[in-house]
DNA sequence: CGGTTAGTACGACGAGCATCGTACCATATT
DNA sequence: AATATGGTACGATGCTCGTCGTACTAACCG
């Protein structure tokens, strides 16, 4: 027990039909995830995590990774030895269309540090 | 000093240039002020604080009117007793186009309870 | 005047969050 | 095998949040 989210479990990630928009909300409320979500909207590609050039710690970075995935705003797929994240945009369109390009029209312009 | 927003002071709202996604964001991302959101959204005539049936106290309420009218999502105007609040569209639609329409459309509709 | 109504202020409590450091585990590369 | 790379796990810390209760103020109604 206590494996609940452990070892050779694939990352969990919710249902469209699951995602609730507060916590979407709150997943983009902090400035680090917006940078995330906005750098990750720039491109089709996926990104791996550590192309993003934040100013925080790796575990932090883990950190909002996780909060982003679990609230349904990315998706994480392990690849290798690393994991590629991309945006949600179907599934966030179509339970709240509109919101995710308002939030990235939104986000102040700053966010270059790319790789 | 000290007294930065005391007595009689005007309650502090910030412009419309101020206003911070994530700080619009973070003001969203609560169940319970999402509600105070939708519902007034539903009319256009300003609304009590005490009319919004939702099940936390009396001082939780002042709490969350405060975070909405700081993070600038709400008017308040002291009237006689009450202090009345109305979404501040036309800000939040000048700063973030279509945000307000996306969230709004997005609340859950269990929330009745009008006066 | 006393009482009611609408709301704030302050203080508290438990929970959650953002951040970090250290330790660890895979997969590659050399 | 040794090292590097990309990332997680765990524990800690300090701050903020949502909630409450009690006490208080201001305005209105008798």
């Amino acid at each position: 027990m206590i494996g609940v989210q452990s070892d050779l479990m694939t990352l969990h990630h919710p249902a469209r039909d699951e995602l609730r928009l507060a916590d979407v909300l709150h997943a983009l409320s902090d400035p680090q995830r917006l940078r995330i979500v906005a750098t990750l909207a720039e491109g089709p590609t996926p990104r791996r995590c550590g192309s993003f050039d934040l100013h925080v710690t790796k575990s932090t970075l883990t950190h909002h990774f996780r909060v982003l995935r679990e609230a349904g705003v990315i998706d994480q797929r392990e690849e290798g030895t690393s994991r590629l994240n991309s945006l949600r945009r179907e599934d966030l369109d179509a339970r709240f269309p509109g919101l995710l390009d308002a939030v990235l029209a939104g986000v102040p312009r700053e966010t270059a540090a790319l790789s």
